[in-house]
DNA sequence: GTCCAGGCCAGAC
DNA sequence: GTCTGGCCTGGA
């Protein structure tokens, strides 16, 4: 039984949420549902598509509860209250191609992921797998991050425990800041690990970033990471990060030299505009689906 | 062994 | 401004 439920949601499928490359947290269970977690939270997210409801259950928040607390928090945190269908519908009227990766992620949503959290995230993901990017932020974790406090004592223990999930948060920027590279060797960030401090330290002096340029500004970020942290962390939708996958289906798509990142970010800009973002969801999930 | 994975930096032009 | 080589690591 789960302590949320929120009803009459649309638009919304946990596989193509939580893999669809903006967090790195979340684990698929074997019923379909997904654990993970969200700064000091875990949680347990999955959804019944008949009854169109979203189940979920916050395991630090069992024995001294505020459930309607803990509702507004997830009801951001998964962007409930973005009307979805009224983007699908605006990003496929000129584009059947995009109609077609629409229908590939049909149920994704961007995350209202922590700022400091994605900053960390994303520097980690450069010129690195996305198995690999989850065991540097999970050895992250229980290297320079701090245990989550669960209330619910052994029941929330126990859950945890068949879940297999470490319950510790990321470390913040005064942490990062205060860590030599020879700390976060067992981390095996490799040289990131040097971004990753480096973020920290620029970010005790300067505050955390508010544009691209300021994100861009950061040791160890260029153009692909800023435009991420951008759409997952300062959730700009206008952002449109080009990787790999995203080269990949530019070309099949749309016939773009895979070299040529500068005429698809002007593509997207005056295809997509204001929903490049997440015209580019569907377009990595529809090629990562093939 | 080689290649590549959701790139970036530094140095050369 | 644009291009290139080198880079940590781990799995195919």
């Amino acid at each position: 039984m789960s302590d949320i439920i929120i009803e009459n949601v649309k638009d919304f499928n946990p596989d193509h949420i939580f893999d669809c490359g903006q967090c790195f947290r979340w684990r698929r269970e074997a019923d379909g549902s997904w654990t993970g977690i969200a700064g000091k939270r875990i949680a347990n997210i999955g959804y019944v598509p008949g009854l169109k409801e979203v189940h979920i259950n916050e395991l630090d928040k069992k024995g001294s509860r505020d459930l309607k607390e803990s509702e507004e928090f997830w009801r951001n945190y998964l962007d409930l209250n973005r009307d979805y269908g009224k983007i699908k519908r605006s990003l496929s009227k000129k584009d059947p191609l995009m109609k077609e990766a629409i229908a590939s992620g049909e149920g994704i949503r961007i995350l209202n992921q922590d700022l400091w959290e994605t900053i960390i995230s994303f520097i980690i993901s450069q010129n690195n797998n996305i198995p690999r990017i989850k065991g540097c932020i999970e050895r992250l974790s229980e290297v320079a991050g701090e245990n989550i406090p669960l209330t619910g004592g052994k029941r929330a223990g126990k859950e945890l425990e068949d879940l297999g999930l470490n319950p510790r948060t990321l470390p913040g920027p005064k942490k990062l800041a205060s860590m030599r590279e020879e700390d976060l060797k067992e981390v095996r960030l490799g040289y990131r690990a040097k971004y990753l401090i480096k973020a920290g330290e620029e970010i005790l002096e300067r505050g955390l970033p508010n544009n691209y340029e300021e994100v861009l500004a950061l040791t160890g970020v260029g153009p692909k990471v800023a435009n991420c942290i951008g759409l997952f962390g300062l959730h700009n939708e206008a952002s449109f990060p080009i990787d790999v996958w995203v080269k990949r289906v530019m070309k099949e798509l749309y016939g773009f030299d895979e070299g040529d990142v500068k005429g698809m970010a002007e593509f997207a800009e005056k295809n997509f505009g204001k929903l490049s973002g997440i015209a580019q969801q569907y377009l990595f999930y529809y090629i990562r689906e093939k």
